[in-house]
Order: structure tokens, then sequence, then C-alpha cells
DNA sequence: ACCTATTGATAACA
DNA sequence: TTGTTATCAATAGGT
């Protein structure tokens, strides 16, 4: 019920994994609402969202509602078993080993080990399954690189931009400077402070040029080392 | 949603109330179920009939959840059994739940899922861990295809063997068979049995010819098959 | 239990 | 996050 339907299967990403659950998890507090008033019954959700923040509902006191439950599946566990408890959580514990021993064992065929048992159609299925994967991660790949790439066209165009601006200036700089050189040359009077001006201007000339020269070349190696790098993972350039 | 939309109040009806009760009862625990399974969420529901009767869902188990629920809702039960038994299995439980997601995570990545958090370094591993899987999992399969195929042509020729002596038998069967009727045509006598006889000989005709062209064709669509199968799987053969 | 007209929930998008 | 809207899903009322 959406714009498109979607499979029961855990949501990757995690922002509309959120939204959903945010959504959904009133979805279902409502209808527990509506079916404990409808139907005259005693109703209790409780939801635990992944990062442990807790969310329920309970048509009377989810106390009571775990009360009744305790009551009418087991005979116990206030007072007189203690060791029930001892025998649940052992069971959980067991009942979680077994996940974590299949989740292994799928693990370690998804790495192309333990294969013996599996027939000639299970491997076949195996290695769909990895080159779908496969897929997927050179296709993040691509993605991060060619981002980067893009980034970095986009901070050289703009680094252009700015060396024009400063090229222009530089320009007109010096026209001031010529300007007042024959200004200078002009008066007759000679100045003491001559030779403390002319390495003023060197300094000025020197000053203008190598930050535009440097500019212009900073960002021809980090480009390069971009393309030499996608180029060594073997990421197709278009 | 039905034929008329319902204000959400005790439905007066005990009938339609009953209806309505097992409908929405199974949708709440389906979209319970969902939820879970969407949004890695812990959920457990539970409901009571108006008639005492318990319907619940819980995506791990409800005592789990229970626990979860007090032990966050709740300090207490500490204090009056702090078994240290219990306790240890806790732990234990806890522990093995955090390995299991660990896995699952590890699982994921491994699947081509949840990958936004890696590095260009971090795909690149993966991408040859998963080249790595392949490679393993397609030795395999091609180990099995070809020890399949091994096996068949060693039938074949083991059958090939047989189906000559086969042939040497009919032979020397053929000519036993002529001698005799020589014999029995050179004797005047006329045998009563001569019909019988020669459907007798009709059928030890074709039962000695029909297995022999059987046993020679059939590894054929045998062998045929399992190189369909090796080719469609794209196996190299040699 | 099964069948639809209808309402309700919600996935995708802004 | 919150709201909007096109679609899909649940279900009310019947059979």
């Amino acid at each position: 019920m959406g714009r498109g339907k979607i499979e029961i299967r855990r949501i990757d990403n995690s922002t509309s994994r959120q939204v959903t659950f945010s959504k959904r998890r009133s979805g279902l507090l409502k209808k527990a609402k509506e079916l404990s008033i409808l139907c005259d019954a005693e109703v209790g959700v409780m939801v635990f969202s992944s990062t442990g923040k807790l969310y329920d509902f309970a048509s009377t006191s989810t106390k009571s509602i775990v009360e009744r439950y305790n009551k009418l599946k087991e005979e116990h566990r206030r007072l007189p078993n203690p060791t029930s408890e001892v025998q649940f959580w052992q069971r959980e514990a067991s009942s979680l080993r077994q996940k974590l021993h299949n989740l292994q064992q799928n693990h370690r065929q998804l790495s192309g080990e333990q294969l013996s048992g599996l027939s000639v159609n299970d491997l076949q299925n195996l290695e769909n399954q990895l080159e779908m994967s496969l897929k997927g991660v050179r296709k993040r790949k691509e993605q991060i690189l060619t981002d980067e790439i893009k980034e970095l066209n986009r901070k050289e165009s703009f680094i252009h931009q700015e060396n024009i601006e400063l090229c222009k200036k530089v320009y007109l700089m010096r026209q001031e400077k010529t300007k007042l050189q024959k200004k200078v040359s002009g008066a007759e009077c000679v100045n003491e402070a001559n030779g403390s001006s002319q390495v003023s201007y060197g300094l000025l000339g020197y000053d203008l040029h190598t930050p535009i020269n440097l500019q212009q070349h900073q960002p021809q190696p980090q480009k390069k080392a971009a393309l030499a790098k996608a180029i060594k993972l073997g990421l197709q350039l278009h």
C-alpha cells in the first residue's frame, strides 16, 4: 500500500528504514487499539527499535497483560521455580548459538569454503549470489570515484575562473605600475628612497606571478592522482 | 476499509464482533511481523480474546521481549533473586546477540548491501574477497561436473564392453539356433508344438536384440544431458 | 470461507 | 520531520 509494492525484507537504506519504522509503528499501535476497542479484547504491543528505544501499547496496562500472559503460558517464574529462569536463558543462548552457527556456515560458503556438501545447483545459486554482490560493491565503488572526480572537476573550473580574474587584476596593476613609473621618471627630482622602492617593485612583481602559477597547477596533481587511482582500480572512465 | 466505514467502538453484534476479531487479529499479527522484518525491530504482540484465548506474535520470543521490557521499564526482580546463574546466562545471551549482530552486518556487506559506510579501499578489499570466493565456488563446480563426466565415460566404456560380449553370445546362439533348425527340418516327423515353438523363437530373437540396442544407447542421453548442463553452466570443456 | 466495493495504510517524493 | 498523493492492502458487508 504505497506508490509501489515492496517485498518484506529488511530495508537497506537506513533513512527510509527509519521513516518506515516510524510510520508502520504508529499504524501497528493504532490497529492494536482499534482491535481492543472493536472486539473488546485485551491487547498489548511492544516494539523495540534497532536502537533499543521502546514503544508500546496496552489496552489495559502492560503489566497486567504480561502477568496474564505469564499466568496462562506457564504457572511459575515468580516464587516456585528459579530453575526455569535459568532454563529459559539456557534455551535462549542455545537458540542464539544455533542461529550464529547457521550464519557462520552460510558465511563460509559465501567465502568459497566448506563447499563439499553442495550440489551443482546450490553452487550455481551461490555463484549467482556472489556475482550480484560483486556487482553491488563495484557499483558503489564506481559511484564514489566518479563523485570524487566530479568534485575535482568542479574545483578545477572554479580555480580556473579565479585564475582568470587574477590575471585581469595583474594586467591592470601592470598598467598602473608603468603609469606610475612614467610619472616618477618624468619628475626630475632625485629621490633618496629609490633603491628601497625598486626592491619593493621587484617583490610585488614576484608576488603577483608566483601564486598565479601555483594556483593554476595545484589542482593538476590531485586530479592526476585520482585518475591513476581510478584506472588502477579498473574503473571504466567515459 | 471495507464496504463502508465504521465507528471505532465496541461492536454490539456478537457474531460480527467475532468475525472482525478474527480478521483484524490476523491483520495485526501480520503487520507486527512485517514491521519486525522491514525495520529490524524486536516486536511482540499479545492478544486475549474476550473468551480468554491467547494469540501472540514475537519476532524473537515473547519471553525474551517481556524480559527486555521489564529490564528497561523497571529495575525490580533484581533484588529478590539476582541468581548469579541467571545473570551468567543473560550475559551469555547478550554476548551471543552481539556476535550475531556483527556477523549479520558482515554478511550484509558480503552480499553487497549496507555499503554506505565503506571507503574505496574497504570496497576494494570486499571486491577481492568476493572474487576469491567466486573462484572457489567455480572451481568446486567444475570439479563436480568433470567428475560426473568422467564417471559417465567410464560407465559408457564398461557398457560398451558388455555390449561386445553380448554380441558374441548372440552370434553363438544364432549359430546354435540354425543348427537346431536344420536338425528339426531334417527330421520328417511333424511336431504339434510347432506353433508355440515359433512364437518362442520370435520372442527369443526379440529378447536378444532389444536389450543390446537399449544398452548401447542408454548412456548417450545421460551423457548428452550432462554435457548440456555443463555448457549451460558455463564450464569450459577441454 | 470466499468475494468485491470501499476505505485505510503507506511508499515515494517534496 | 511532516505533509501530500498515487497505489497497494485490509477489510466490511454480503454470499
